[in-house]
RNA sequence: GGGGGCGUAGCUCAGUUGGUUAGAGCGCCGGCCUGUCACGCCGGAGGUCGCGGGUUCGAGUCCCGUCGCUCCCGCCA
């Protein structure tokens, strides 16, 4: 026997075994090693899994991959584009997708009835835990189906996928839940139910209350909504705390309250309030001596988001969310339109191309045919049936304040499209990258992807952002400012 | 754009109210042991305390600025 040394290795910048939570930038910079560890090597082998499962099971239901350009135009709404300028044109540029939304939708009225793609998009906005900006989807589209039909195929699809992951969830149909509920019971539009602590609207037991806070606020068409967090022992420090949780939310305050055996309260508010009323609230909350609750009164969006916000700090807090439990869920009547206070218009809650469901009189009233797959409070795909009708587009592009001529010059290509007959036609689609850390329980879709980049968009392997040479500049037409660009 | 956390040896971290030569475990280097397998024993090297300024007799520790990592809000049609 004899052995050959075919490459020696120099002593490792870290351990490769173990699971030492190492710095990120360290991981980073090394991220060949770091692809060595065993929980990298896992993660890209389920995710290979999860997109040869998908494959496979949406080849067998007939759908076709169809590659969709990653060169295209940009369209201003939504996210900001990365732009890539055009040589050929000088002072134009291309857009990187920010989704496939449009190009699916031109080959259903193709007449390709069933697509899929796994897609890369790209959106230039800040990043979290769960957004790169670069990502892959799962993106399908299919014709004359409604929501069922989306739905159905893609519960089946999904529960494969969970069952790669190990998860213990129920088999579909998933429960589907209103985004008027979601947002009244859970604070958000992916709840998280795998714990209790629900909101309730209190507002009219408080209604006349002498309590300045609630009667001005309910006066001016605010609520009152309170979680009741159980018979628990919190000290003044910690309330203090998840009141800085509930303003750091937007809140202007939190209101808590202690019910003692008379059913009265040992709150600051308590002299402020009737008998009448606290136990008016109590009955509201279910509540009994000994549980601490906790109020915010503002703006129905206010109160939910920071409630939402106290929910899912105090599941945290107090280790509420019990191991391997899972909640699978769609969320579904969501609203069309969005006001959109900075702009003073309304904003497309899902995106405009989302059939509108009602009046456009009334376009806050207005619902969308859209629906969201939310599993443990992430949201891991959503969809909707789209408007096949070019009017009904129209009018949608209308109702943000878009012109026509606007609307002709963006989307002149969709519009025409619709003129030659398009099948009523729907979709859907997935992050990849958070249904694999989904899987895995692991907190960041960075660690499901082999070349993520950090926080601040930056890739420490390779550099990039880099500045380029002038050279490179001018052959593009871009005026070269002072040093911006590296010489020669 | 705003807020929170973090930055001390190659790695993970500890460093009391500011007070001599800044520590631990793992790793690394040298030696010993040789049925070992998270081996064991002995010895050793290794630190501009992210960077810059300030306060002080004296700063890892306090203040200001800055850079980076990270989480959240805004943003993400």
């Amino acid at each position: 026997r004899s052995m050959e040394l075919l490459a020696q290795s120099a002593t490792p910048p870290f351990p490769l075994d173990g699971d030492v939570e190492l710095d990120e930038m360290l991981r980073l910079r090394n991220r060949t090693l770091d692809l060595r560890r065993r929980q990298m090597v896992e993660a890209l082998v389920l995710r290979h899994e999860v997109v040869r499962t998908i494959r496979e099971t949406l080849s067998d239901e007939d759908f076709l991959e169809v590659e969709t350009p990653i060169l295209t135009r940009s369209t201003p709404e939504g996210a900001r584009d990365f732009l890539v300028p055009a040589r050929m044109t000088p002072g134009s540029f291309y857009a990187l997708p920010q989704s496939p939304q449009l190009f699916k939708q031109l080959l259903m009225i193709a007449g390709y009835e069933r697509y899929f793609q796994i897609a890369r998009c790209f959106r230039d906005e800040d990043l979290r835990a769960d957004r790169q900006p670069e990502f892959t989807q799962l993106d399908l589209e299919m014709s004359f189906v409604a929501e069922d039909d989306v739905i159905d195929v893609n519960e089946r699809l999904m529960a494969k996928v969970f069952e790669l992951g190990g998860l213990d969830v129920p088999p579909p149909p998933y429960p589907r839940v209103a985004y008027d509920e979601a947002m009244l019971r859970y604070g958000s539009d992916r709840p998280d139910r795998r714990f209790g602590l629900q909101i309730t609207d209190v507002s009219d037991a408080l209604r006349g209350s002498a309590f300045k806070v609630f009667s001005s606020v309910l006066g001016s068409g605010g609520v009152v909504r309170a979680i009741n967090a159980g018979a628990r022992e919190v000290p003044r420090s910690e309330l203090d705390a998840l009141t800085e949780v509930a303003k750091r939310a937007g809140a202007g305050g939190l209101v808590w309250a202690f019910v003692q055996e008379d059913g009265s309260w040992r709150s600051p508010i308590a002299k402020f309030l009737s008998a009448e009323e606290m136990s008016a609230v109590n009955s509201a909350l279910t509540a009994s001596p000994g549980d601490l609750l906790l109020a915010v009164a503002d703006t129905a969006d206010v109160a939910a988001g920071a409630l939402g916000a106290l929910r899912l700090h105090l599941a945290e807090r107090w280790d509420l969310i019990a191991k391997g439990a899972h909640d699978v869920l769609w969320v579904v009547d969501f609203p069309m339109f969005g006001w959109n206070e900075t702009d003073g218009r309304w904003d497309a809650l899902h995106h405009p191309f989302t059939a509108p469901i009602g009046s456009f009189d009334d376009p806050g009233a207005l619902r969308s045919r859209a629906y969201d797959l939310v599993v443990d409070g992430w949201e891991l795909g959503g969809g909707s049936i789209r408007s096949h009708d070019p009017a009904v587009q129209r009018q949608v592009f209308e109702a943000i304040g878009m012109d026509e001529d606007e609307a002709e010059a963006r989307f002149g290509f969709l519009l025409e499209a619709l003129r030659y007959g398009a099948p009523p036609h729907g979709g859907i689609a997935f992050g990849i990258d958070r249904i694999v850390a989904l899987l895995l329980g692991r907190d960041s879709i960075r660690d499901v992807i082999a070349f993520p980049k950090t926080a601040s968009g930056s890739d420490p392997l390779t550099g990039a952002p880099a500045p380029v040479d002038d050279a490179q500049l001018r052959e593009l037409g871009v005026r070269t400012v002072g040093t911006a660009g590296k010489s020669g």
